[in-house]
RNA sequence: GCUGCUAUAGCUCCAGCGGUAGAGCGCACCCUUGGUAAGGGUGAGGUCGCGUGUUCGAAUCACGCUAGCAGCACCA
């Protein structure tokens, strides 16, 4: 290509009749670009661009010639993609390059990337001892006493959450027969990605791959009124899925995973207001995770669907109004809705600049009436509810991917597995850095001891390394006075606090933001 | 699942291209009791992802499988 480059070869343009690009292409034999042609009107015509040797189809505007291109590019990973992206037709070979002004903006690029992957969750797991991965067991995690720590914090957190917001938790059973799954909808169009355990009589069951049909059945026991609506039920829903191996990245896209679902089973007219605390629910608790930067994708209803057009209008006016009023910018992506209602996607951008989706809303009224859930109205009637499938986090799994990445797996203290190590200095202070340590676990903090024999410089680049937010180092003048020395993470300063009132500082600083703001 | 690539010590990686391998970190032991990002010494640790084949002999060659990586397709 450099080459190329140095030659400076013109580029021309030239035009085609439809017939002429045909003859051309066919003389060549290059069936992939005939058809491209074909698929335009007969009577129009097309541009091409000549370079040296080469000619090719393209609507243009192209540089006058080749040595505008400059040299600061580099061709960055060749891989497969589908022919007009459909996995059953052939696949072509795609290079993928990057492109740059000068090459100084290209070598800041190419910096900017390897700083991204040490960020990347997968290392970072690995390296902070979270949680680890392995071929027996591929795209379910190993959750490591750091990681199940900052996994349950997560969770314990969500609980107060949804409890403030008047949800109700359940949990569904693992296994399902499988002939709950067919009345569901969910075995014809998903059997295939289904993990399923045969029994000893000849049933099938099937290790749920989602939570709505066991919400659905815990919403049937007894009958429900108007005045039980809207009844919220959540569950963190533990899921399989078999997703196919290309699919499966870190702990981002896994086959085991545990969702913070639930269902809101409302009327119609409550879907606005549903659909509004929801929303506002969602961002308030993206904000105290640190995300104030999120994606919001609107699928309105696809071709394929079920539900007249009247209802579909209730439901995505409804989304649409609550997205408003949340204050969420939305982008279209028309067409992309479940068959059942349109949807809300709440994406995160990874390191490497690779979208999740992580929350989500869907308006659903098709599975109250294939699993036959209903209530008694005002009138003394039996009515159909509506269902609200949402999730705030999407996958716990995923969502600890994501705010690795975003901290570089510098969390904030209330989400830190080890929060504060005591580093005694040497020996003599031991007794004295035990005492400190007691009146850190007793301050409610997640507190570990370093007595090693090892130098007080060794021990506070290994905290760091480890990424606890607060090193307490104690030596024969903190044993004396009765204080501490407290190096933050990411500071090189020490604050020298007495004893008695540096347990209350971290502890507040450590404090879930929920739990601070009750507090405040 | 598809296309391409990869798999060597707990981790990060080098050498080896037919005659069974090495470094740094980590780990163990010893010396050292040191005041804010690596003190010193000694030592242990690998049937080279798995299987089959070719060969007197396979980490190395062939075939198959598994997992991972990049992208595509998929994502209830």
């Amino acid at each position: 290509m450099h080459e190329i480059v140095d030659r400076d070869e013109p580029i021309e343009r030239g035009v085609w009749t439809r017939d002429e690009a045909i003859a051309f292409y066919r003389a060549k034999d290059e069936p992939f670009k005939i058809e491209l042609v074909e698929a335009i009107p007969e009577g129009e015509t097309m541009s091409y661009y000549t370079q040296g040797g080469f000619i090719d189809l393209c609507r243009g505007p192209h540089l006058p010639s080749t040595g505008r291109a400059g040299h600061a590019f580099k061709l960055m990973k060749v891989a497969g993609a589908y022919w007009r992206g459909d996995s059953n037709r052939p696949m072509l070979q795609r290079i993928y390059g990057t492109a740059w002004l000068t090459e100084k903006d290209l070598g800041q690029y190419l910096t900017m990337l390897e700083e991204a992957e040490k960020r990347d969750h997968r290392k970072l797991g690995r390296q902070l001892d979270f949680f680890h991965l392995q071929e027996e067991a591929a795209g379910s995690v190993f959750w490591h006493p750091k990681g199940w720590t900052l996994y349950r914090e997560i969770e314990m957190y969500m609980r107060r959450r949804l409890s403030d917001a008047h949800y109700s938790e359940v949990k569904t059973p693992q296994l399902i027969d499988r002939s709950l799954w067919e009345a569901s909808g969910h075995w014809d169009k998903f059997g295939e990605n289904m993990f399923t355990a045969a029994t000893t009589e000849d049933k099938t069951l099937a290790l749920k791959p989602m939570n709505c049909p066991g919400h659905v059945q815990i919403y049937r026991q007894g009958v429900k009124s108007y005045r039980d609506l809207p009844l919220r039920m959540a569950e963190f829903g533990s899921c399989h899925r078999n997703e196919p191996s290309g699919a499966l990245h870190g702990i981002m896209r896994v086959r085991a995973f545990t969702q913070d679902d639930a269902h809101i089973f409302c009327t119609e007219e409550q879907i606005n207001s549903e659909s509004v605390e929801f929303c506002n629910l969602l961002q308030d608790i993206y904000k105290d995770f640190g995300f104030e930067d999120i994606h919001v994708k609107f699928s309105d209803r696809p071709e394929v669907r079920a539900g007249d057009d009247a209802t579909w209008d209730k439901a995505e006016t409804a989304l649409r109004d609550a997205t408003n009023a949340a204050g969420l910018e939305t982008l279209l992506n028309p067409g992309e809705g479940a068959f059942y209602g349109p949807k809300l996607e709440f994406v995160l951008r990874d390191a490497i600049g690779r979208d999740w989706q992580c929350g989500t809303l869907q308006v659903d009224f098709v599975l109250p009436e294939r699993l036959d859930a209903e209530y008694v109205g005002e009138d003394g009637n039996r009515y159909r509810p509506v269902m609200l499938h949402r999730a705030i986090l999407g996958s716990l799994e995923r969502w600890i991917g994501i705010l690795i990445e975003q901290y570089s797996g510098r969390m904030p203290a209330w989400l830190s597995p080890v929060q504060l190590v005591v580093a005694a200095i040497t020996d003599s202070t031991h007794d004295y850095a035990k005492q400190v340590h007691t009146a850190a676990l007793v301050a409610g903090m997640r507190a570990e001891l370093d007595t090693r024999n090892e130098k007080i410089g060794y021990k506070i680049r290994e905290h760091s390394t480890a990424k606890v937010p607060f090193i307490l180092a104690v030596g024969g003048r903190e044993a004396e006075a009765g204080t501490v020395a407290l190096r933050r993470l990411g500071s090189d300063k020490q604050e020298i606090i007495h004893l008695d009132e540096v347990m209350a500082i971290l502890a507040d600083e450590s404090l879930p933001p929920d739990q601070r703001r009750s507090k405040a």
